[in-house]
DNA sequence: CTGTTAGCGCGTTCAA
DNA sequence: TTGAACGCGCTAACAG
């Protein structure tokens, strides 16, 4: 029984009981080729109306969904871009992560994401594993940490953000602010008000150019005024949060401080909290500013000043620009400073 | 001038000035098969030490980085999972999605994220997509909404975990809590402290089954009592925010209320900033409480009672249940519940 | 322990 | 506008 229509060179092999149709499936049901059916996909522009209505129709009914790792292998584009963060949990990069996402998923691209936990080997992984996916691009919160990262970025052939923290030597685009001129600006901030005595909560054992760039700033300018004096905290919490054995350290070993500069987001509102329980006089007594700004900032009493970041206007920038890229748009700027703001507030 | 060699059959073919070198290069390079390159980084014991010594050598040197792609298409493993949330911005997602990535990560897994804006048409839209990446397991915050989800989810063949929410039907695993419970005890709470007049207020506009379930279970439990008398209100602003408007809306329309409960995480610190603001007593006149703790909560003054939700339990526990899903170990149980808990505070 | 063969599902490159 | 051939880079299945 030789059928009449004769017999195809490459019989569909046996997918019994498998899965979901793939391209040729739907190619075969609609009466053409592959290629022309990928074309009504991708590119429906070059092919007729009537096949493409034809084959999308038969594509639906059989529920059709394309392979885009097989597409990603053939065509090298995934559209995919890989998002590496210290940590999702804190809100300042929640907010930026949200900003970036909700922007590249306009164009159809996805987000693959990796953490850090501020660690600098952690981010060479990072970038390696997003790297073997073959991401499209690249966006990274912060200054690239890591030589290894560095050098990895570098050889690849793909489109990077840095994020957040601008600098010196981008690997490529970068978009953010300077964390140093935040520290400068906020002990001028605390220097104008009289304050003298200051003390700066820094985090341990963490990976983190953006902590140290603000202190570098602020210690710049505090130390430039002769009468100030500046002492360094060091606290083992995560940024963000703050163990009240660090407010102790602080009032027993530097008892005439008038104010307290908090390194880590929300660790400032943790401070504001840790010292008025204990009945200290904020602004009377101790000034208490920080980085960072968040709901609670201004929820909490008194309120915090703060230097505010635009995180989620940094986030849809580094998009944007990771965008223009990929669409071979020339950008006029690769590095584009979105600034900072204090928002003085009553904890001041 | 014949290469005394031999001529090789698969001439290595030009990629001068291209990127990185491919397995086969490593593989050139040491001297082995392609295959015994690849068995050397993927399944190490199937190979002889001299020679799995040499090609890992051989491939650092090169800076080999293999391609998970291809390997994601010939093995139909990609090592990745994707992640449905509404958004990535709300405290309690980021909170959940950073334990879920953290345990899977543990694995070698990477997510993949997809964020639907509380929209059901846009969770059909992830699912979609992330199946096209041909992930190896999928997980969403909260009961898939859309029935076309529900229909994709349920002929694709990868574990599907369902978070936070517990309910009857799920597509696969289910980790989480019964939100309608929750809504049911914030009501007894309530009532046994004698409040008789509240205010419920739920945001529009938004496919949240969360929201919804909580509001059914606390209605069930207010209307038990003759003399309750429960009106909801409905704010536009999205889950999270709170407008003033919808806090004079009840003042007006509802003098007498003694008991706001807002379903929106941080709603119910917004509203107690705001009544807070106008002068009313908290919880004297009225009380305010919510769902979802967070830092912001036990700032606020007065504090808020609430009921809290485990979000970093739910999000490893979740990562747990996949990873052992792919791993071929058995399950005890596909749905678990990890509770809630009211934390009284000051607000009530 | 190592290699050979085959092909994952699709898009590129040509030609018709 | 449509199609045929080819191969992306890698691993599964078998053989040696």
């Amino acid at each position: 029984m030789t059928p009449s229509q004769g017999s195809p060179r490459n019989p569909t092999p046996d997918r019994s009981s498998d899965e979901r149709p793939r391209l040729r499936e739907v190619a075969e049901a609609a009466g053409v080729s592959v290629i022309t059916a990928s074309r009504c996909l991708s590119n429906p522009d070059r092919v007729s109306e009537k096949t493409r209505t034809r084959v999308l129709k038969v594509a639906a009914e059989l529920g059709y969904i394309p392979n885009r790792v097989a597409s990603g292998l053939v065509s090298s584009r995934t559209m995919v871009i890989g998002v590496v963060v210290p940590t999702i949990a804190n809100p300042i990069h929640s907010v930026l992560l949200e900003a970036f996402n909700a922007q590249i998923e306009t164009q159809g691209y996805r987000t693959l994401l990796a953490t850090t936990s501020y660690d600098a080997a952690k981010e060479a992984d990072a970038v390696r594993t997003l790297l073997a996916y073959k991401v499209d691009a690249l966006a990274l919160a912060g200054k690239v940490q890591s030589a290894d990262a560095v050098r990895l970025l570098s050889v690849a052939r793909v489109p990077v953000v840095e994020m957040f923290e601008l600098h010196d030597a981008p690997v490529d685009l970068n978009v953010g602010l300077s964390n140093f001129d935040a520290g400068a600006a906020l002990a001028r901030y605390l220097l104008t008000r009289g304050r003298r005595a200051i003390a700066y909560i820094t985090h341990s054992g963490i990976d983190d150019s953006r902590m140290a760039a603000r202190f570098a700033g602020f210690q710049e300018t505090a130390g430039a005024q002769p009468d100030v004096r500046l002492m360094e905290f060091t606290d083992s919490a995560p940024p963000g949060r703050l163990r009240e054995s660090a407010i102790s350290a602080i009032l027993s070993r530097f008892p005439d401080v008038d104010a307290i500069v908090c390194s880590g987001h929300q660790a400032a509102v943790s401070a504001i909290r840790i010292l008025t329980d204990q009945g200290i006089d904020i602004p009377g007594r101790i000034a208490v500013s920080g980085f960072g700004d968040s709901p609670a900032s201004c929820w909490v009493r008194p309120s915090l000043t703060t230097v505010a970041y635009p995180m989620a206007e940094i986030g849809a920038a580094a998009g944007k620009m990771l965008l223009a890229r990929l669409g071979g748009e020339p950008l006029p700027k690769t590095q584009v400073d979105l600034g900072f703001e204090i928002i003085e507030r009553t904890s001041t």
